[in-house]
DNA sequence: ATGAAAGCGCTAACAG
DNA sequence: CTGTTAGCGCTTTCAT
């Protein structure tokens, strides 16, 4: 005794296009006529309605992936997310989400671990199910996928990531202004000794931040001594106390770090309570990201706020726009972070913090 | 003077069977049977491997829509998430991602926003896209949608939420053991009055949580009036705090509360502080989840962890045994959490630390 | 073991 | 306006 496969099962209970028209009384183009949004218009009103009347009462469901063989269009879009348990993200794909749904898009999303090899992967394995386009949204730098996807004409935006390829599309972050904000908060609470613990240079989001660091630094008349930045080889809690233990053995006496992101500023807590520093009444700190939950930590820890729902948002929306072919000339997107004041931040102590220099006498 | 159109440049490099067969000097047919797993051995081994190397050649890429026109299957599976933003999430998508991607199949992630109307309208949009399946990710115990799916025989598997449907596929959390554990851990420190700020019952693991404690409870010989334990009508911060407030004014003194959640624990600490009580000092508190940085919060909270990356792991993998037809009986998997201890549980003071029963000495 | 031919469900080109 | 006729790229009979 067999049960019956699964195959026929389904089978029967699929509604095609023909028993639409049959039902109709018509062609199976005209029944494809009166059902398309852009070729209606082909087609009588009374017909049209017979037909949409008769799709409805089949409840009929057109078979996209018939429509793509032949439009050789999928009507969905490829996500290549370096993690996704990186709070940073989850946002960012929530905004390709919303952007997508209401045009009849999916988005296939793929983890790539931040590894070349399972990037390629999910590449191909995207490119292969005929995805239109891509919402890319990696950090590095330098990324031979990406110039070679672009150089094969892929339409793809990318999305938190600086680029000056001249035709790239990109939604991106002016880290430049987020840090300048950051230092312009601590410069006005008399903060004038301000270290900076940069992320790795590899790294688009972090490279620009640490120019704008300097740039910002110089334009306020901080001092910018080499002496004041350490560089993390990660975006990690233990790179981020590594770089901070670094910067306050060298004695240059910070009364403030900007740390290129949340997770380094977590670690720079972790360096200053090792050195016997609190946070803020010895040295203030500033992450970026504004990740969940940063009001939570000890302390309540002050953060550039990156729009990452709205990032994704853009980026599948200026993707759209250039796989209609609407807009044809590369452009960048330039959305703008927000400071977000914590207790992690104070004005400084009008004595030296760190080490050396303890020539200047307390003051009461 | 014009541009080629985009359609035309893709065309010509779109490299397809009939372009393999050729060059391999066989009929598509014979190349089709060649190049699949289970009908290579219909094919001479001396041709077989020809056209393996004139696809090589070629870098072949099969077209999955095509074949799936052909065989009724897309080697895509639908995942339906209540809210990505969600730490508890990324981790089960995760793991499907893993499970999925070395089989071939991808996997079709959508947000539903806890929304009925959207959850229906993304579950069309799978269905018409033809998923072989579907990992259903939601949390409430009454569900129409699951029901209709499972009725009409769509191969899906319920990931972190237990039922009780007969033909239900299902690989979830034992619920009742975390909080189990939970519990003793309180009992072993000496707690005797412990209060839970329970979640919404229509949620399953709300509702297994609770039961659990109450049978935790009672197997311990601990008292569990109903005075101990509050509702909470949502996973928030501030129904915790509402909840832990009105299990306060109550005055039943509990040292220790176990809330059905994380967020709600946080929410519990809010409340106890606000009533000027300490925590761990004067009452202990435990969550449920250990989202990320639960360590870091104030203070470090002890939580119960849920393995989320197995969940979806075994999810997927039930799935695809599903899909494939090698199991056919229902089951449900359970996977087993485990009590991560922190800073916000210490064995109780000696005297009742809320209002009432003053009548007992503080022992020094 | 291989080829020829017929579609899967849909849209596009061409007639009428 | 509508019907006819070809396929999209692949798998699957059915012959041979």
């Amino acid at each position: 005794m067999h049960t019956v496969p699964v195959a026929s099962k389904r089978r029967q209970e699929v509604i095609t296009l023909r028993d639409v028209a049959k039902r109709a009384g018509v062609n199976v183009a005209t029944a494809s006529r009166a059902l398309s949004d852009d070729r209606r218009d082909l087609v009588s009103d009374e017909t049209a309605s017979r037909v949409v009347e008769a799709a409805r009462e089949l409840s009929y469901r057109p078979n996209p992936i018939a429509r793509g063989l032949k439009t050789n269009r999928s009507y969905t879009v490829g996500v290549l997310i370096p993690d996704l348990t990186n709070p940073l993200y989850p946002p960012i794909v929530r905004g390709i989400d919303d952007a997508l749904g209401p045009l009849g898009y999916t988005p296939l999303v793929a983890n790539t671990d931040n590894d070349a090899s399972r990037e390629r992967m999910s590449y191909d394995a995207l490119r292969t199910r005929i995805v239109d386009g891509f919402v890319i949204a990696t950090a590095f730098r330098r990324h031979p996928l990406v110039d070679e996807a672009i150089a094969a004409d892929v339409p793809l935006v990318l999305v938190l990531r600086n680029t000056d390829a001249r035709n790239a599309w990109a939604v991106c972050v002016d880290e430049r202004a987020g840090v300048t904000g950051a230092v312009e908060h601590l410069h006005e609470q008399g903060h004038r000794r301000i270290g900076h613990v940069a992320g790795p240079q590899v790294m688009s989001p972090a490279f620009e931040r640490f120019l704008g660091f300097t740039a910002a630094a110089a334009e306020l008349g901080i001092e910018t001594s080499k002496e004041l930045t350490t560089f993390a080889e990660a975006f990690s809690i233990a790179e981020g106390r590594r770089a901070c233990r670094e910067l306050l053995e060298r004695g240059a006496g910070p009364t403030a770090i900007i740390a290129a992101n949340d997770l380094l500023a977590l670690g720079c807590l972790d360096a200053l309570g090792e050195a016997g520093l609190r946070c803020p009444q010895d040295v203030s700190i500033i992450g970026y990201n504004d990740m969940p939950f940063a009001e939570r930590f000890m302390p309540p820890l002050t953060s550039v706020r990156i729009p990452g729902y709205e990032l994704g948002l853009r980026g599948a929306s200026v993707l759209l726009d250039r796989i209609s072919g609407e807009d044809s000339t590369p452009r960048t997107e330039m959305l703008s972070p927000r400071l977000v004041v914590r207790a992690s931040t104070a004005p400084p102590k009008r004595t030296r913090p760190a080490g050396r220099r303890r020539a200047v006498a307390p003051t009461r």
